[in-house]
DNA sequence: CTATAATGTGAGCATTCGCTTGCATTCACA
DNA sequence: TGTGAATGCAAGCGAATGCTCACATTATAG
């Protein structure tokens, strides 16, 4: 099940009928996912469970891992659009402020459905580097800097792709263990969230050697 | 493969040969996890890797997950045994000093492995609350909880399986995004994880509302 | 040495899974 | 309405996987 970055679909869906079963197919993944687990996510489950014929996903998809990879996609481009838009819209804030607003945006999508993020996170992990996806995972992080550069007098840590990454790091993790713990309630795990990146962002210690 | 909380090894290993095998065999799937992934390590695969017959695989587990549950209850115990002692041997010490030791051993472990932590990580969450790892994932939140207990006056968080939570989200998910990242220098990533969870720990803010 | 228990072996069974292939149906368009 | 392209279908192939079982070997005890 080794991601082939180099396959391509059979098919690009034209008709409005295709673009469809697309979709279809990658609701009834991305339920099976959440819902049973990695293991459980075969190809005639997802056939089945899309009330599509098991020919029909090979039409559109080249392989199984082509499915995952693109629900990692859609998940990417959608926080990398959020991000992307609310950067814009809170230009002049706070760092507070905007580490609030983007830290909610953030877990909120997280939190919408805790179990798949957390195997499509694990997924991202296990494929072989996607340029596809790796493009999507650095474009989130430059505009995670782009915050950082327009704040840098507000923080004590340096504007450097490490920052940036421990920031990702830090929601994705918290949101993680949050949902294992069996936490559900969003708001709260947002302030948590938000305090943990602000307290990183802006304090410096003594050495601690 | 999902786990079977109910089923027992077939045999207890009595004599010095027989535990040997049961621990080549552990090993043999750690190196298959970390080194080829969690698809590539089927019964046979860790069978040929460990030098065993199928057979002998069978009598010291009762089914595959069997052997990745006891990988991470090992991982788990180690983890605990390391904090409890060094809480112990750092008693008086200041958050800060003690933050700094707990973290440095806390990373470390995970950076040594750090692609089977992923993994195992991973599967402690895919699998049906096993009362025993459970167990043991309690006795490090608690563990967690004693440091801030014993620090209550210097943090500003309340002393809840919460804040222990978030503090382990954050060590795990750092350790995570680095070594995702392809970062290898544990001692510079130590220094990050430490700022964050001491910024977390440290620091209250206005309310963000 | 012998008897018995413990441990080790690996061919192979039953099942599952990813995917192909050949064919049927539906659509867009003249 | 006719035609070719697009889409949909599902039986089933070949390979892989989890696991069993009948047997072989080795250690321990009397």
């Amino acid at each position: 099940m080794i991601s082939n970055p180099a396959a391509k679909p059979r098919k690009r869906p034209l008709q409005t009928r295709s673009r469809e079963t697309v979709a279809v197919i990658l609701e009834a993944t991305a339920r099976i996912l959440e819902a049973e687990g990695l293991e459980a996510a075969n190809t005639n489950a997802i056939a089945a469970r899309a009330g599509v014929s098991i020919g029909s996903v090979y039409q559109y998809f080249p392989d199984k891992s082509a499915i995952f990879a693109e629900l990692i996609h859609k998940a990417e481009a959608d926080l990398g659009d959020n991000l992307d838009r609310l950067l814009a819209r809170t230009a002049g804030l706070s760092l507070e402020e905007r580490v609030g607003i983007l830290v909610k945006a953030g877990v909120g999508q997280q939190m919408q459905r805790p179990q798949l993020a957390r195997i499509l996170d694990y997924l991202e992990a296990a494929f072989p580097k996607d340029p596809i996806l790796k493009a999507a995972d650095e474009r989130i992080l430059r505009l995670i800097m782009q915050l950082l550069e327009e704040h840098k007098e507000s923080i004590a840590r340096p504007v450097s792709p490490a920052t940036a990454s421990d920031v990702l790091s830090i929601v994705k993790g918290m949101v993680d263990g949050a949902s294992f713990a069996g936490e559900v309630n969003a708001a709260e795990l947002e302030g948590r969230v938000i305090l943990a990146v602000l307290g990183y962002l802006k304090h410096q210690y003594p050495a601690e050697r």
